[in-house]
DNA sequence: TACACTGTTACAAATATGTGAACACTATTT
DNA sequence: AAATAGTGTTCACATATTTGTAACAGTGTA
């Protein structure tokens, strides 16, 4: 395998972690390169654009934002699901979001916010952990049973927050809640001061493994609440369904 | 220079034009590669996820999905932005864009559509061209007398419709109508079926040159509405501004 | 059965890469 | 004003990586 492509986006990738933090001698010194040998990718992949430098720190370029933009994510399954995200958030006034799986985690597909929607750290593009969100539970309550006991066996149970499942066995619990209601729940495990609200999305036909979810403040989701967006959301997976 | 680096990337830029249409062998002859040489990036791409393999079919990967969202295109202008788009799109009703001028040509970094949004070709993370765009001329109109005149001798004004300028001379009046008026116009030059009604939006603090633009159907833009929209637009160009 | 097309592996030859030292800067410290 | 520590950049050279040829395996078609 091509060792150079492989370097070059080890760079990029911590970069994209990093970025305006980092002059050429440090991403040296971080990720083991020798200087000169830093300096020749770094000026390679600015000039193509896919890094960007202003003074002497580095940033992602433009040119990842074009390619990013051009991924066909599972057969355009984001832009044909979009105007139902629209539509089911501007009725209710909920930010509505959609998540794929992949690498063992939730990617962060859409989202269409509501007008009170909270300032959340997450943004499109991130990798969300399955075991504590409401999404990362309605995912794992879809996917083929050998498959998630392997994920549940490999993961680990990262705490976030105070409020975040970190044994395996409560875990299950509430897969199998999910299982049963057909819709999970998460309060504050990933964020202080975030809720969310879940279901699956398997679209079969596109081997899609996925959820959608309301997110919001956590006192909004009282019970009766929850009750009605979760008859919501389902209703949304399956006109989505219809259209696969 | 890396020689592999750049290669990979012309191969990735290649795929992203012909996303899920060519096998190994076809890239390998299109783009004058052994095939083994083609065999090994196409193998680290895709072992990377920047590259995805359906059948012997390529596409662009989910890992650049991620890291195209971790673009921070000019200090975050776009998130900065965004709500004010948001904000004027819901009350006229209009589907409003936001583009920044990168390599000559207009980036399409955000837009928020409106209910009777068309179907339009161009995506986020296109580049537009300037020369028959209204987001291209209020560009043209904002940049530096000298940069505006060295861009305008190097482009070709390629005719995309029936409609497009392809006269230098014709192109220059309309940036002083431009200047003039501060607004400008262009119907159906792009893509047919499609107006635009577009301000400069000039940052000087962080070197941003770009405009904002109304899009819709030509027959909406009648010469009063054109009159409105127009003031719109200022206003919001205004308010950004202030934001900077 | 032969043909044309895929994708894949192995090897020797050609080339790019990695290295450390030396250089030119700028900004702080003494 | 001199010394220091930090930038980024260029050079030459041995080493390691990439490259292309050729051969092989698989699939579908004539």
């Amino acid at each position: 395998m091509s060792n150079s492509v492989k370097k070059a986006f080890e760079i990029i990738k911590f970069i994209s972690n990093n970025q305006g933090k980092l002059s050429l001698s440090e991403l040296g010194r971080q990720l083991n390169m020798n200087k000169t040998t830093m300096f020749r990718y770094l000026e390679t992949l600015e000039d193509l654009n896919i890094l960007e430098r202003r003074g002497s720190n580095w940033y992602l370029g433009i040119e990842l934002f074009s390619l990013g933009h051009k991924v066909d994510a599972n057969s355009r399954i984001v832009e044909r699901i979009h105007p139902q995200l629209v539509e089911i958030s501007k009725r209710l006034n909920e930010t509505v979001n959609l998540v794929g799986m992949y690498d063992n985690s939730a990617l962060y597909l859409d989202k269409v916010e509501s007008n009170r929607a909270l300032q959340i750290r997450s943004q499109l593009g991130d990798r969300l952990p399955l075991h504590c969100t409401s999404l990362g539970k309605a995912i794992f309550s879809c996917l083929p049973l050998d498959e998630a006991d392997n994920i549940l066996n490999i993961i680990e149970l990262k705490p976030y927050t105070y409020h975040t499942v970190t044994s395996i066995v409560e875990l299950k619990k509430q897969i199998e809640f999910v299982k049963i209601n057909g819709y999970s729940l998460e309060t504050e495990e990933l964020e202080p001061g975030l809720s969310c609200i879940a279901v699956p999305l398997h679209i079969e036909s596109i081997d899609f493994y996925g959820g959608l979810s309301f997110s919001g403040s956590p006192d909004r989701f009282i019970e009766e609440k929850v009750k009605e967006l979760s008859v919501e959301l389902k209703a949304l997976a399956s006109k989505i369904l219809a259209m696969f």
